[in-house]
DNA sequence: ATAGATGCAAATGGTTTGCAGCTAT
DNA sequence: ATAGCTGCAAACCATTTGCATCTAT
């Protein structure tokens, strides 16, 4: 049973010593409800449509918040190669861990999981004698509608 | 056996009809033979030392191009949640495939090569008819030194 | 001769920051 | 009352681009 959005906000809160004002209120519930993963940008566009004069500044400040309190993860899947693009986050509460497929053709995202990997990662930072706190795992590729 | 530099860069310029410029043979030569990934700045200062006059354009531009040719991989180490940090760029010619462990605290970055990691990645595609190109694969945590 | 390469400086674009005013405590 | 937040605009910084000049072919 997945805590509930308003006990997970309060501890978001608690944990800083943060004041609850209605931006924040608002991008922490916008946020938490996404099923995708999308950037700080497209979250801006999203709550202007519930508080128009909200600044960006604020949407980047409040993800790394939630980053830095284990409430989002933030994705580089920019295929190498290409310009600079933006970041992008998604909620870690109320959904499951996993990775993600890029098309470098299309663009598009797949996501997927696999249990044995998981495992493997932690032997292998054991190796090292590493304490193990996050990855970033990303394969690149054409999907299926792009190679040809 | 290793081709030697001389053939890769002819093979390199033929590849795209480029030409022989002694700043692109220098960034070229200068580049393969470095066993640690480097920012894009960095490989320009040690390139200043043999040609002052070079330009950081130059050094982006001729990077870009081993990139989409095979001959360097970009990399994006950054601990997320900080600030926006420059890529890192490794030789592919000369040094086996590895990923990368990252310490959050100090910064250290390790190798590690795993061959049930990389089978298990084509089969993760596969799964999804995904046609594997590459993959980013970053381990984050505290390295023996930092976690007490 | 001429298409391509270079260096410079300016532009870009995502993200961060300084600051004056606003608001939760 | 006051420390924390917000929105704005300016600053940042890695990277890219336009352009006039230079150079390999």
């Amino acid at each position: 049973m997945k805590e509930s959005t308003v006990t997970a906000y309060d501890r978001f809160l608690s944990m800083n010593g943060l004041r609850d004002t209605k931006q924040r209120r608002l991008i922490f519930e916008t946020f938490m409800e996404q099923n995708e993963h999308l950037t700080a940008e497209a979250l801006y566009h999203i709550l202007q449509k519930d508080l128009p004069q909200i600044g960006q500044a604020t949407v980047y400040r409040t993800l790394k918040l939630l980053c830095e309190n284990g409430f989002a993860h933030e994705l580089s899947l920019h295929s190498h190669g290409g310009h600079a693009q933006s970041s992008y986050f998604e909620p870690t509460l109320a959904r499951e861990h996993h990775d993600h497929l890029v098309c470098t053709q299309c663009g598009r995202h797949l996501e997927f999981h696999n249990e044995v990997l998981e495992t493997l990662q932690e032997k292998i930072a054991e190796e090292y004698s590493f304490e193990l706190t996050s990855h970033t795992h990303v394969l690149y590729g054409k999907c299926k509608n792009c190679h040809s």
